[in-house]
DNA sequence: CCGATTCTGGACGGTGCCGTACAGAACGTA
DNA sequence: TACGTTCTGTACGGCACCGTCCAGAATCGG
């Protein structure tokens, strides 16, 4: 099942994704990810400068997605304390959003790598701050609040490498880190 | 200055885990680190089986050092919250640690990796947990919390990468994390 | 001081990856 | 069908690393 004859820049980047999340930045190598497609390296190099822009695509990408999907949902809902259980709960429920978020991380030795790491991890911190606030957390200490969240999410997601962390949908346990950081639990539907 | 004329197996090992900081499973080589020791890789060869025995060596003495330091001083503490403040404190004061738990967590796809991330991981959260236990938390509730304090520990080592972590004492930040795991921060000196 | 043992330097072949070169296949257009 | 453009297969040289081989340096016991 071909996706298309002809092989796209976003085929490859779509796959040199996949391998990212799969084998580490390592992975992102052209000859690998070419034979993931079936692909020949004349392909690629028609398409692409060098394997930079291979990884440049690929986190271009990332970036792209992931905000596009979490920002409007954010928006549409007015309650602080709703949004905040939302982000806590759909960041829980998705392995694989942790795990890069995470690996880019730790890879950020690579500048391309650490561009965007920083940028995203920026911007998300912000959000969890900025909603902290809103909610009525005073400012100072909503950003430490907001950073032990997010580490919270990171670390989870490190430990889930070793299964060293409650499963996906291990709901007493979003309950105890919402409740730590002063939310309170989702009480059935109060509107 | 030499530390000895001949090198030791430990002097390779010692190597190799800076290397393991600095840049990650794959700058555990065989090459790099000979060059590193000013060394040659015949002089490898003599003490070492292959590289696999290199790495595991490293890991070795990672888990071995870290194990002997941080287990009798806990040993020392009776009270479980003096405990408990003592192992948060200590855990973000020192970078090098937190980098290395969680690299070794992200690159434990390698099973020799794995298998000791894997071990001191479980060991870790164990005592967390029984140290909350012995504090007054009820036991399901404290594998949560303790589990939840790890993952703040293994994520801002994460967010340090790029800088957006309270840096190492950061009195407040720790205070912050401390409270919401239900630990009132240092009163002074109550006794 | 000498021989045996312990250790090291340097050269070698093997492998996986990067990037290039070029001939030719596939495709659009007339 | 014929032609130009777009894309691909295959072969090649280069680099970094693994692991081996062997000649010889360093060190130790007698």
């Amino acid at each position: 099942m071909p996706r298309t004859a002809r092989l796209t820049r976003d085929d490859w980047a779509t796959a040199a994704l996949a391998a990212l999340i799969e084998g580490g930045l390592a992975a992102v190598a052209v000859e690998p990810v070419a034979a993931r497609l079936q692909a020949s390296k004349s392909s690629f190099y028609w398409l692409f400068e060098n394997r930079e822009a291979l990884l440049a695509a690929a986190l271009e990408r990332w970036e792209r997605v992931q905000t596009e999907e979490v920002l409007p949902r954010l928006a549409a809902i007015p309650d602080p304390a709703d949004r905040l259980r939302m982000l806590i709960q759909h960041s829980f429920a998705s392995t694989q959003g942790g795990t890069l978020a995470l690996l880019l991380l730790v890879e950020s030795d690579h500048p391309a790598v650490r561009e965007v790491a920083e940028r995203v991890t920026r911007r998300r911190l912000a959000t969890i701050r900025d909603t902290l606030v809103e909610y009525g957390q005073p400012p100072d200490q909503a950003r430490h609040i907001a950073t032990a969240a997010y580490a919270v999410y990171l670390g989870t997601a490190a430990l889930r490498r070793v299964d060293a962390a409650p499963d996906e949908d291990a709901s007493t346990y979003i309950d105890t880190v919402l409740a730590a950081f002063g939310v309170p639990p989702r009480t059935g539907d109060e509107r």
